[in-house]
DNA sequence: AGCACGCCGACT
DNA sequence: GTCGGCGTGCTC
């Protein structure tokens, strides 16, 4: 019988991010097994603490007395002993805690659910699982010793009639087989929309209750559902967002990634782990397969391609839709000249209406990205930030891009006039100017606003944001790319990469007779989406990267917290290591943050390094700073692999 | 986080 | 001689 029991205890203070070892009450006895939900003590303060049971043992390996479980909160296993490992793995790798991990892996409880649910499984309803066993039970299957395959394929285009598009069929498709062998499945996509459209996809497919959807827009009992159906021992297909790679499923086949360069893959929570990055540990746990898809391979995929870590497939199909060029010339149509339409797309477009539907996708969100003095003519900026004010609608007033701040009055620096005028055009504007362009077609506006999954019918003139384009069934006749020039103009590391992926996005909605116009001058960006040769730009751009130390040929951590925290980390750090260190700046408001760049191979002794420090200094006083007194928790945070650091 | 242990200044 | 300051360290 067992008498420890192993506990992760569920605070989030990182010198607890330990295993701790209790006794085991008598009357917990009946309760208490690995992954279940407990209380326990914690000395000081006589405080009572959550925590999750990793094992059981007959011994204890603690050589000082044990203190005695408070109770056991729920009966059910919640953590499994996989997802509990691929935790562990997830926080080390970004110098995090594992109760933050498992924060993100297991939903919070639904009581009463959770309750009727084990009451059912424990009367035995269920004669066909027989009870709850876990995934990991042992050799049960025979996964050994074929390795499974680790691929990136490169997305068909297109939409299917029944307006699934193609590239996320086909992950469905390979994902129903695989339920088919008896296995499960998980497939991550970046929002909603994909979970819906998948959904509908497969409801036609597969028994719904194998099936679960895991994403965070659901209600707490309907994710507490889900997320318990997985644990039943059935294999199922669990479709979601980021928390869909923590499924508890059982006989895990394959993790299917759509489009693993979606902004949206990267956690906002500590300890911030990317989905690609939480897909291939639990890749490396299992032995699973995985398979990474889209229009275009991320840079981080590339690069494991080249590593022989992946294998490259190319799905795309012979009908890849025809791109063309085109910059709009002076002295064309005064219509076109405001809605930046080269005159031959235009004109295709108008045909195209008439027995289908159009796309165009706009550089920017809002109605002016900017605004000018009417005086002269000098850009209006925000007199906080300084950085330049637009207008999210037509006679708003003029709102500060980054910190958000609204002009009620407004002079110019320059001239002193009052007096300020649109400058550039985001969607609402360009959709005034089309009105103008295409007089009779039916205008839809799709930004982040304005959420549509689909149009139907025909005669729609969409107007779309990177990312936010509506679906058309069969696709779109025309999609035309506005503003490529400006989007390629913008700083940062990431630009080019960034800008290629949301045009080929918005080309693969394109139908399969159909055409894409990019609006703008010819740039290895817009030769590489004429061309199809997205793969050989972002291999380009990755040896680039190589050769500079740029993420992803390198890890990066960020080192964020009062100027003293963040000088006396790094030299701390520096003392066992050899750092490469860029900063620290200090912001306006008094943090500062440094970027450390390593090796994958140094963070392996790097990144538990940080970690290390990070508890170093939220157990030691901070140094005394002149004049304030306070005490206060240490405010060091360290962030691996931030996106868009450069 | 809390809270106990521990080694130096002004008090009945 | 003690009460108490909060610096340091621990939590099974």
């Amino acid at each position: 019988m067992a008498r420890v029991a192993s506990v992760a205890l569920l605070t989030p203070l990182p010198q607890l991010d330990r295993v701790l070892e209790y006794a085991i009450p008598e009357p917990l006895q009946a309760s208490i097994a690995v992954g279940v939900r407990v209380r326990a003590p914690l000395r000081t303060g006589g405080r009572v603490v959550e925590g999750f049971v990793l094992a059981l043992a007959e011994e204890s390996s603690y050589e000082g007395k044990l203190a005695e479980l408070v109770s056991v909160v729920s009966p059910v296993p919640v953590l499994t002993p996989e997802i509990a490992e691929l935790a562990r793995e997830v926080a080390n790798r970004q110098a995090g805690t594992l109760n933050d991990v498992l924060r993100l892996a297991v939903p919070a409880r639904s009581a009463r659910f959770e309750a009727a649910w084990w009451e059912a499984r424990c009367a035995g309803s269920a004669p066909e699982t027989g009870g709850i066993r876990h995934a990991v039970d042992g050799d049960s299957d025979a996964t050994e010793a074929v390795p499974r395959e680790r691929a990136f394929r490169a997305a068909p285009h297109g939409v299917r009639s029944d307006g699934t598009p193609r590239a996320l069929a086909a992950i469905l498709d390979a994902a129903l087989a695989d339920l088919s062998h008896g296995e499960s499945v998980i497939v991550a996509v970046p929002d909603f929309r994909e979970v819906e459209l998948a959904l509908r996809y497969l409801s036609t497919r597969a028994d719904e209750r194998l099936v679960r959807r895991m994403d965070a827009r659901l209600k707490p009992k309907e994710r507490a559902r889900h997320f318990l159906a997985c644990l039943e021992g059935t294999p199922v297909i669990a479709i979601g967002t980021r928390s869909a790679l923590y499924a508890p499923v059982t006989k895990l086949a394959s993790i299917y990634i759509w489009d693993d360069d979606d902004d949206s893959f990267t956690e906002p929570l500590a300890p911030y782990a990317h989905t690609r990055d939480v897909a291939l540990l639990r890749q490396q746990l299992t032995g699973c397969r995985l398979v990474f898809s889209s229009y275009v391979p991320s840079a981080a995929v590339v690069r494991l391609i080249d590593m022989g870590w992946l294998t490259a497939h190319d799905d795309r199909q012979v009908n890849l839709p025809r791109v063309v060029i085109s910059e709009h010339v002076l002295g064309e149509d005064d219509r076109l000249q405001h809605a930046r339409i080269p005159s031959y797309a235009w004109r295709r477009a108008r045909e195209a209406l008439s027995s289908s539907n159009v796309l165009m996708q706009v550089g920017r969100a809002g109605y002016a990205p900017a605004l000018v003095c009417e005086g002269c003519g000098e850009r209006v900026t925000c007199r906080s930030c300084g950085t330049f004010l637009g207008q999210p609608r037509k006679d708003a007033l003029p709102r500060c891009r980054v910190c958000g701040r609204d002009y009620m009055r407004w002079s110019c620096l320059h001239c002193g006039s009052e007096r300020a005028r649109p400058s550039g055009s985001g969607v609402h504007r360009t959709v005034e100017e089309l009105g103008r362009a295409f007089p009779g077609a039916t205008l839809v506006v799709a930004d982040g606003e304005h959420e549509r999954v689909s149009v139907s019918g025909t005669g729609n003139l969409v107007v779309a944001t990177r990312g936010t384009a509506p679906i058309a069934p069969s696709g779109y006749a025309c999609v035309i790319l506005l503003d490529t020039g400006s989007m390629l103009l913008r700083e940062g590391l990431d630009v080019v990469l960034d800008a290629l992926h949301g045009w080929a996005a918005a080309a693969a909605l394109c139908a399969d007779d159909g055409e894409v116009f990019v609006a703008g001058s010819e740039h290895p960006a817009t030769i590489a989406l004429r061309d199809h040769s997205e793969l050989a730009l972002v291999r380009e751009e990755l040896q680039a990267r190589r050769a500079l130390s740029f993420p992803p040929t390198v890890r990066v951590a960020e080192v964020h917290g009062t100027r003293a925290e963040v000088e006396h980390a790094l030299e701390r750090l520096g003392e066992q290591h050899e750092l490469d260190i860029l900063g620290p700046l200090t912001d306006e408001d008094g943090t500062s943050r440094a970027l450390v760049r390593m090796s994958y191979a140094n963070a392996r002794t790097l990144v538990p390094a940080m970690k290390a420090e990070l508890v170093r200094a939220a157990t030691s006083r901070p140094a005394p700073l002149p004049g304030k007194r306070r005490a206060a928790g240490s405010t060091l945070r360290i962030r691996l692999d931030p996106p868009h650091a450069f």
